[in-house]
RNA sequence: GCGCCAGUAGCUCAGCUGGAUAGAGCAACUGCCUUCUAAGCAGUAGGCCAGGGGUUCGAGUCCCUUCUGGCGUACCA
């Protein structure tokens, strides 16, 4: 709850602010409309703790040197409460300034008394979320772009708990529609080519080639035996198939708790479509008048609703001619209902039934084409899908054997699972290797990513936190414990690694809102690598053990805090914190 | 064709929504363990930020354009 580095750069906004005021009510500068500038930490250190740009900014406004005004600003500033030390004027009209003691003193005391809960903040208190992904198909095992997936959607939402929000991590199954048909005729296929000869029994030409398959069917018939050669080819199918998911469904889970993944909660598709909230859905879309049949089949107006709003976000008109939108299916002239009329149920289900201020979806950039027709169909729905649903597009993943593409598809059967993933590489290692940048393309490459071993940032990071624990041992054998915060003396800890350590810790809360506020977990990583390189620096520069008492209290304390953090990080990227390496 | 995402060191990526001399890690090279974990530290080297125009005090960041890569443009999910 506590943000130093807010703290800091509030204070220092409304120091130049003030200032500005002052100097305004004394005649030394003229009354002109400046907006308050943004406080930054400069790169180099050389420049201050933080920097403001006020001067630069209001420039043109108050029609003079930038430098000009800084020095009026330095002029009418008084430091004297804050947590800065100095303020100077450098280059070009930057307004740098210095801190105190008691900002160090304020980093390490909301450490003490947060403890685990070091690094939350409340920007998203009473907002309910929900991050739906993975939803893989429960028809094979989960792949590569899973594994990603997972690890994304899993530390978002860590990171948006983190900020205060309830948040709900849920799996849609795809247990309906064309694909489980697909998935039921090639089970159906293996089979009865166990009982007739595979010779005898022809393979759906669209069928899933994967072994699993043949294993579901084996399986059934170790089981079964012929029980399902001479019923109805309906029964026979919806019987494999619910004996298909009845499998891989826990696998999957397994699969994924293993990866440490839970969900709150698995959201069957097929329950839309039973309790008929999917028919019902389309009718309100028709009733709203955003549907019409042609060629037997009911179509949803998804041209017309995705140029209105591209008309409102300020698109022009002959630039969405360009685009040539196309309607979508909601019901097929067979009488089905498309996948996409039950992604419409099921997303208004998560607003309208459900409540969620906020749906987040992690899905494969391959399908980033249907991005604005679901918003759009929810728009449709007066459930404004537009700003309530963000969607994640994140990069697939190509998997690579020793330079060599290895293809993906389920249906080649040759894909690497999650699960086999898991068996070649630790749980903290994939995670901490997949919890990158959503946009950005990666390759796997399973002969080099797979190594366990100091290339891997990884081991770096946990390697700090089991010093720690290694000197805490140290140190306890010896009869000397972790002391209060209150019998520290900061100005002990005036070290160049000290004090860079203790700014990298206040950095913790500003990473985590910044992972909240991109989508983008992996700031928690970079974080996390860099407070170790900051508290390996300090370990190396600074002893502890042997160190005259006051600075062996002090020094101990600062370690200790590094230990709750970097455990703290750790723990919100779902990556072990070990005590010894 | 049209659209979405990307292009920054040999490799993997940062760059806080326009600020100071573009930064890390890995790989390469040079040093540092009789003292708290060397899975570490200190240092060297490595760049026309894909190319070209523009916007302004100031551009890796914003706009236009060209090139390159990935993906999409289904009565599939």
């Amino acid at each position: 709850m506590i943000n130093m580095i807010q703290n800091a750069k509030d204070q220092a906004a409304a120091l130049a602010m003030n200032a500005y005021r002052a100097a305004v009510a004394d005649g030394s500068l003229p009354e002109a409309e400046v907006k308050t500038a943004p406080v930054e930490i400069p790169k180099d250190t050389a420049n201050g703790d933080f920097t403001t740009t006020f001067a630069l900014a209001a420039s043109k406004a108050l029609r003079q040197p930038p430098r000009n005004i800084a020095q009026t600003l330095l002029d009418h500033m008084n430091l004297e409460g804050t947590y800065f030390a100095s303020a100077e004027i450098a280059g070009p009209g930057f307004l740098n300034f210095r801190l105190n003691p008691s900002w160090y003193e304020g980093v390490m005391n909301a450490v003490e008394s947060e403890g685990e809960s070091y690094g939350t903040n409340d920007g998203l208190k009473g907002k309910k979320y929900m991050v739906e992904f993975v939803s893989a198909n429960p028809t094979g095992p989960m792949h590569m772009g899973n594994a990603r997936g997972g690890v994304l959607g899993d530390t978002l939402a860590a990171v948006l708990a983190h900020c205060g929000a309830d948040v709900t991590r849920e799996f849609y199954v795809n247990d309906a529609g064309h694909q489980i048909d697909k998935f039921a005729h090639s089970i159906e296929a293996r089979y009865l080519q166990i009982i007739h000869g595979e010779e005898n029994v022809p393979f759906p030409e669209d069928g899933y080639q994967g072994g699993d398959i043949r294993e579901l069917a084996q399986a059934y018939y170790e089981l079964h035996g012929e029980k399902l050669v001479n019923v109805d080819e309906a029964e026979r199918q919806n019987e494999l198939a619910q004996f298909g998911l009845s499998v891989n469904l826990p696998k999957m889970k397994t699969d994924l708790q293993r990866y440490k993944i839970d969900y709150d909660l698995w959201f069957y598709e097929s329950t839309l479509h039973e309790s008929g909230y999917v028919a019902e859905t389309v009718d309100m879309l028709t009733a709203n008048g955003w549907t019409y049949e042609k060629d037997g089949a009911l179509w949803l107006k998804t041209a017309e609703i995705m140029r209105n709003n591209m008309l409102k976000a300020g698109k022009k008109e002959k630039d969405i001619e360009k685009l040539d939108l196309k309607d979508d299916v909601l019901r097929r002239a067979n009488g089905f209902y498309t996948y996409f009329a039950a992604d419409i149920a099921y997303h208004r289900n998560k607003f309208a039934v459900r409540g969620y201020d906020k749906v987040i979806n992690i899905w494969g950039a391959d399908h980033h084409g249907h991005v604005a027709r679901l918003k759009g169909a929810l728009d449709a729905l007066d459930l404004n899908g537009t700003e309530r649903l963000d969607i994640v597009l994140m990069q697939l993943v190509k998997l690579l054997r020793d330079g060599e593409l290895v293809r993906m598809s389920k249906r080649t059967g040759k894909a690497i699972s999650l699960s086999d993933l898991l068996d070649e590489v630790s749980v903290d290692a994939a995670r901490w290797y997949f919890n990158a940048k959503p946009d950005t393309q990666m390759e796997f490459d399973l002969g080099l990513a797979v190594r366990e071993d100091s290339e891997n940032p990884i081991y770096y990071v946990e390697y700090a936190h089991a010093r720690i624990c290694s000197l805490l041992r140290a140190m306890a054998e010896e009869g000397v414990t972790v002391p209060a915060q209150s019998e520290v003396d900061m100005s002990l800890l005036s070290g160049e690694t000290e004090i860079a350590l203790i700014k990298q810790i206040s950095q913790f809360c500003e990473e985590i809102r910044l992972a909240a506020r991109d989508y983008d977990p992996s700031h928690i990583n970079r974080y996390l690598q860099e407070l170790a390189a900051c508290f390996h620096r300090f370990y190396n520069a600074c002893r502890i053990k042997g160190e005259e008492k006051a600075v062996q209290a002090a020094r101990l304390k600062l370690a200790d805090d590094t230990r709750i953090v970097l455990r703290n990080g750790l723990k919100l990227i779902g990556v072990d914190a070990p005590e010894k390496m």
